[in-house]
DNA sequence: AACCCTATTGTTAGACG
DNA sequence: TCGTCTAACAATAGGGT
């Protein structure tokens, strides 16, 4: 099976606008995901804060948060970070998910054929992941109080969490015309500018003191790591 | 003059917080460097439009935007791209522009000890340098009838611009407490959390269809390219 | 603190499936 | 459109100046 490769390898390139359609949007691609993953090691090796935006050639957004870009926008308009005893927890949490690999996300998202139908069925599946987690763990104590099991299986539970903000952004995208069906549980009914910018920037699926099951839910960590909000191409 | 050199050479890392708070300090810069020369290149080699923001552990911001942070959120709030004509030149010059060495912006401007007096003093330097520049190319026509030279004098206008919309938003950071002498020629008088935003994303030096030395200014393009608005540690 | 230096690790362009 | 492969290119950790 002697597999006799003469490929040429990697080819330096000048840095002008790439005139093949097809190269270029592999390269988007590829550097884009490379610029998010030097993102998320910056997060975790120096404890920054990070948000990104790339829009590409065809208007499709991309995005990376962490701890979330409203956070961020909030911090540099009033300044002081002002850290209460409860941002300091979701800053714990948001280091230690810092480190999870969430680069397979957007792969995850493109399979979905079915926004809405994937939508409700994550929310429903969420509700019940969410419900015995933020019961057992959430305030119970500080994170290091976690044994590996439990941390991971909190952590996956965020990247549900997050791809499920993700999917609820592109729903909207798509759907705008009937937005009652993916407010269902949330106290907002209208559609204004601030409230899409709210849902694309907020964890929207768990409100802070707002009712899940019949509980009240306390305050989730903001949304972080990758999230997708189209594809590339117009 | 043999020097014989038996260095290390680079190591490999966990990508876990860092520890040493000089080295970690270090990274920072360097890979804050690297992740805004990355978007750098994807601006230019794909044409797309990127937003980073950056807070060092410190809270100190950092910002790479192209063309402009702000144009990117009405972009994702708005969705449609609605380029009217003039929009389509600023683009025009945006594109351009990230050719431009930016890197060096922040050595620049780490360099500028007294900001106001260094934002004055450029504010005059770069109305007289708007003012040819704006009547003798920006309305006469598109950019690829530009010879090099004047491309080259645009660009460094813009450069400058960029610059001194940066000492803007780090002068209001320190001297928030009497903001009429920097807002002189500004039609705006309050410092609302809004007009902060304002000053941080868009261009507040020359205001759309604004006076400059007596003349009305057409629009400038967004800024762009990166800018600095603190330094490391709190 | 900001740059050099360099061995080494990490990223990616092009080809292929 | 995606993942994989590979050689070449690029970024960088640790050290020195």
């Amino acid at each position: 099976m002697a597999r006799i490769r003469r490929n040429a390898g990697r080819r330096k390139i000048q840095i002008q606008k790439i005139s093949k359609e097809n190269n270029l949007q592999v390269t988007f691609s590829k550097r884009r995901t490379g610029i998010f993953k030097k993102a998320s090691e910056l997060c975790t090796l120096c404890a920054a804060q990070i948000a990104i935006i790339i829009f590409s050639p065809g208007k499709k957004a991309f995005s990376f948060g962490h701890p979330g870009v409203n956070d961020l926008i909030n911090l540099l308009l009033h300044g002081a970070p002002q850290q209460t005893t409860e941002e300091a927890l979701r800053n714990h949490f948001t280091e230690a998910l810092c480190n999870a690999n969430l680069r397979n996300l957007n792969a995850d998202l493109t399979q979905s054929s079915n926004l809405l139908d994937v939508l409700m069925k994550r929310r429903a599946e969420l509700n019940k992941l969410l419900k015995p987690v933020l019961e057992q763990f959430w305030w119970a104590g500080p994170i290091e109080d976690m044994n590996k099991p439990q941390l991971e299986f909190l952590m996956s539970t965020m990247e549900e969490l997050n791809r499920n903000i993700t999917l609820q952004a592109d729903t909207l995208r798509f759907l705008s015309s009937d937005p009652s069906q993916l407010l269902a549980g949330s106290s907002s009914s209208t559609f204004s500018h601030q409230t899409l910018s709210q849902l694309l920037f907020q964890p929207p699926v768990v409100p802070a003191n707002h009712m899940i099951d019949g509980n009240i839910i306390p305050q989730p960590p903001a949304s972080h790591g990758l999230s997708r909000f189209g594809g590339f191409g117009p």
